[in-house]
DNA sequence: CGACATTTGTTTGGCTAAGAAACTAACTAA
DNA sequence: TTAGTTAGTTTCTTAGCCAAACAAATGTCG
């Protein structure tokens, strides 16, 4: 059944088409190397449509064939893959300390990951436009090289993003209502793609949604551990974003009124108890953004030495982690909620209290079938997810015109 | 754009049809009574298009052609509007005390809407199938004398309510893995129409979408008001059920540690700190289910006299609320936030403490635009969406058959 | 080896349904 | 009466899916 999903707009044959180019390219996303027989007979599409289809994805270049099939009985098939090498999409992540690009072929491979060290915590959004223009340019030139053509640029901001791409607030960078998405756009001159702005929880929920090990999920939540907790939503297959563009702030759901206080000035919120800087409150009190990553490892170092308080403090954390971690499962029951940031490192001494808590806490029988998992993306996750955004765009049909 | 919102699914010419008739109906639900031309300029359709589905939707007796438009320049306009008369969509609602029935027409205008007493929180879920299959038959027979077809039943039940219809848990009501609908089905032999089973406060937030004041929100979610509290979420327009169909589990989202024990065991539970159940514990400690109204009543009632205690009592309920409804806000960044069941006659106390405590709580500048409303469907909200559900798929390109 | 079975992918023709443009219809205004 | 305006239909074109026949390439078995 199709169904818009914005509104009654109605639908005609291209949309068809549209749609049906898409269901091949993912069948082979999922299933490379298959036959033109293989699609057909999964998808439930013609043969003669999904050849008209294939035709279509190898003008364009998406797809590719390979050799024939080994010895069977019959006509041997020549199987199709993933044609990654002519296109490109480029995430940036904007942080604290850092901005890192990344640029992934059609499959999803890797072709780059460059980080580059930035004040963001002390630049205003316009130096930061600067600098991820100087960046992004330098993408754009080593990909024009590789023959490839950009589709498209997505900016991970960690912040509040409205729908249109505006920042809103981004508290960690100190920056408010700024047009990143048009100013950038305007830096580049008219690069010939779309360039959009969006919140990094969001960014690497998407991330996991198209690479991670729960990729078949259709509903998750990713949560981010830096200093602010945020939350990327998932449900039904697609980004979740709310009415504004605004959903997944869940740092400040209020856990114990009686609680430590939180920066935004109330107590007991889930950030306040169960942020990274709740840890780092107790170890470093005085540590500057840019020394976070050394000091989660100084944390890990002292957690692996078995040191009593250390272990007794990551544990507190875990607990009122997994309370925080209940309120979402009972409120969206995904299949999985995936912790993210510096929550990964400190996994092996979270997790277990975590779980116990949140398990404890779940309404649905069997937890509803909601398990707690920690990512396997790494620290790149935003920037990697901003490169999905730009794949989606593609496997929703909006195929790169032809050659 | 079309997509498939349930995974790769090939579409074809019957989709587009679907689509484009879909697109009509709900022109004209919305913009009746309106003309052929007006549906083509507003949707985009050509007005070829447009005339051939309009054709199509009388031929079913979905549309009907009222007079013409008064003396303007120009060929007057055929008017059309919804044709309710032939069809009739069915909701039930089974509850701790009775079972409630209502049937609409397609415009959501109320047919019928009976209540009848059921002792519910002492029956088994086959005596409950008994109790409705003999109600609905009562109301099938009703509409088939008006000469309308029944399009589809649909079942609300307090508990959860897994994504196959199956009734896992209904704490109220003692039942445990209840296959509902298929048994309600095989008690009414095989009725012809589909019969669904559905969560009460998922539905009751279907109505609010179709039927409520904010249904332009494509993001909202209805709260219930009973002893425990539930949610229906709605976002991007689709009611979202979360994996296993668990989600808007609020209820049970913990509050304040050191809070009142509630009945799940725990501490602090909205449901326990601001469920209906907080208010009786301090007024009628010892009311049975059934008195639930009149104890309610009773408490409106004190408030209006301006009773000190009652006043305070509300004014804490109010702002426990708000807190948790600021954890709503704040992770689904909804348009509107609706409160409904028992939170309606207690609003004028409730409502400005709650309203308070959440835009203070919510990160998003504005509280990101999400507002706190009071249900104005009164208690058959979830037995009305129970229609409404029916409605929907006939809305998403699901027509009865043509004469 | 050759006839036959099996499987793949293409070609042909048919059908559905949307769109463009011309046309008919029914009115107002002057 | 004539011109202007808007509504809705008719006619024709086009996109694109499907079914069925067909061509191609291989294995199997007598």
């Amino acid at each position: 059944m199709i169904t818009s999903h914005n509104g009654p707009q109605p639908a005609d044959f291209t949309d068809v088409r549209a749609t049906n180019l898409a269901v091949v390219l993912r069948f082979v996303r999922e299933n490379a190397p298959c036959s033109r027989a293989d699609i057909a007979a999964s998808t439930g599409l013609n043969k003669a449509t999904v050849s008209s289809l294939v035709a279509d994805l190898i003008d364009r270049r998406l797809l590719r064939e390979t050799g024939l099939t080994e010895h069977r009985v019959g006509r041997p098939a020549t199987m199709l893959v993933l044609d990654g090498s002519p296109y490109a999409a480029i995430g940036i992540e904007v942080n604290v300390d850092y901005i890192t690009a990344v640029a992934v072929d059609l499959k999803g491979e890797e072709l780059l990951n460059w980080r580059r060290s930035f004040p963001g915590g002390t630049s205003s959004a316009g130096q930061a436009v600067v600098a991820m223009a100087a960046l992004a340019r330098r993408v754009i030139s080593r990909m024009t090289k590789e023959a490839r053509q950009v589709l498209g640029l997505t900016v991970a901001v960690p912040g509040l993003v409205d729908v249109n791409g505006n920042v809103r607030v981004a508290p960690n960078l100190g920056w408010r209502d700024a047009d990143l998405a048009g100013d950038l756009t305007k830096a580049l001159r008219d690069p010939g793609f779309p360039v959009l702005v969006d919140n990094d929880a969001n960014l690497a929920a998407l991330a996991e949604h198209r690479f991670g090990p729960h990729r078949n999920a259709a509903n998750l939540v990713y949560v981010t551990g830096e200093v602010g907790v945020g939350a990327g939503i998932v449900m039904d297959g697609r980004l979740r974003r709310g009415g504004q563009g605004y959903s997944g702030e869940i740092g400040h759901i209020e856990l114990d009124p009686a609680g430590p206080t939180c920066r935004c000035g109330r107590r007991g919120c889930l950030e306040a108890v169960a942020g990274i800087g709740a840890i780092l409150a107790h170890t470093a009190p005085d540590a500057s953004p840019s020394e976070l990553e050394l000091e989660i490892d100084e944390v890990v170092r002292r957690a692996r030495n078995g040191e009593r308080d250390i272990l007794a403090l990551l544990e507190d954390v875990g607990r009122h982690l997994g309370r925080g971690m209940a309120a979402v499962a009972n409120m969206l029951n995904p299949e999985v909620v995936i912790l993210g940031g510096y929550y990964v490192p400190l996994a092996p001494w979270l997790v277990a209290c975590a779980e116990e808590e949140m398990y404890g806490r779940v309404l649905a029988p069997g937890g509803g079938g909601c398990r707690l998992e920690v990512s396997t993306l790494g620290y790149g996750a935003a920037a990697l997810g901003a490169a999905a955004r730009v794949l989606d765009s593609v496997d929703s049909g909006r195929l790169p015109a032809q050659r």
